[in-house]
DNA sequence: TATAAAATTAACGTTTACGTAAAGGTTATA
DNA sequence: TATAACCTTTACGTAAACGTTAATTTTATA
């Protein structure tokens, strides 16, 4: 998830490609940068967004959620914030193993995570109700389906 | 489903009732109305709406499929008249049995609710990738945590 | 090196889904 | 029967999430 200083060798996509490959349009990219929901992206001499692979995979991820999950715009940043800061934390340990890692952050984030896990599995289960009443509609349409040809033969 | 002709007995609430049932706003449910989203209530001598509770139950339904699909009230339009398309075949059903039920029409239904099947299986599954992402994420903190809380222990 | 294709910023426009306020009518109750 | 509490329609307001256009630069390519 973390998005690096390019190194050579990686792919880069001016912002034309970019939407291609993340299905958003050119204005969405922009705009998304600018709420600060992805990091502003190098740029060519001539000031061209330069994005790599990173950025399409946190632009996939951010659509998923939109679409999915229903977040608003500013949820979605809460939610950026809170991967960053875990990334941040999982840095910090890399770098000094044994340094101490604030016990009232942990909880903070565990507590955050566990909050975003309820919406989810609420989400989920009117999702199923739904589906499950869909599924009947669909099953009754079946069934008078198939008393008409019953019918139908009959003559 | 059906939203039918009110009897004598059935409960009746005027519109601030109805919104703490449904949990929408006045306006909310007035511009439903307004879209078609639900059938126009009866009124009052003086024009004050009277809703049954088939109104709410399918103000309820709508909500649910707002927020849990995110679902458009564009949307919303087409299901309810996809579910209003159901109930009339019923009501012929009933009416006679032995009658013609058009095979085209049913047909198009069925292949109308097995879309709507197929795009709530997508969220589902776009769903399910996103919760175990944060699931992981919540792992991970507990991890931590427990390391932390050895580390402490060493001292 | 000329020129077409694509990028940039800035700013105004648009749609959806309501919120809010005004002006006036209805209903329950003291 | 008066008055508060609630309802009605009409209409303008608003936030979010982009779309669109214009004026200007950069970059690829013939």
């Amino acid at each position: 998830m973390r998005i690096n200083k390019r190194k050579e060798g990686d792919r880069i996509y001016k912002i034309d490609e970019a939407a291609q490959l993340s299905g958003l349009t050119k204005r969405t990219i922009r705009y998304y940068e600018e709420l600060g929901l992805i990091p502003p992206p190098e740029r060519s001499e001539g000031g061209f967004r330069l994005y790599t692979d990173a950025h399409i995979v946190r632009l996939k991820a951010l659509t998923d959620m939109r679409d999915a999950l229903g977040f608003s715009l500013g949820e979605l940043q809460e939610y950026i914030v809170l991967v960053d800061e875990i990334d941040a934390l999982r840095q910090q340990y890399r770098a000094e193993p044994d340094g101490p890692l604030k016990l009232d952050t942990l909880d903070r984030l565990e507590r955050k995570l566990e909050d975003q896990l309820i919406v989810i599995d609420e989400k989920l289960a009117k999702i199923n109700r739904i589906r499950s009443e869909v599924k009947q509609l669909n099953e009754r349409i079946k069934q008078f389906k198939q008393q008409e040809s019953q019918t139908e033969n009959q003559e």
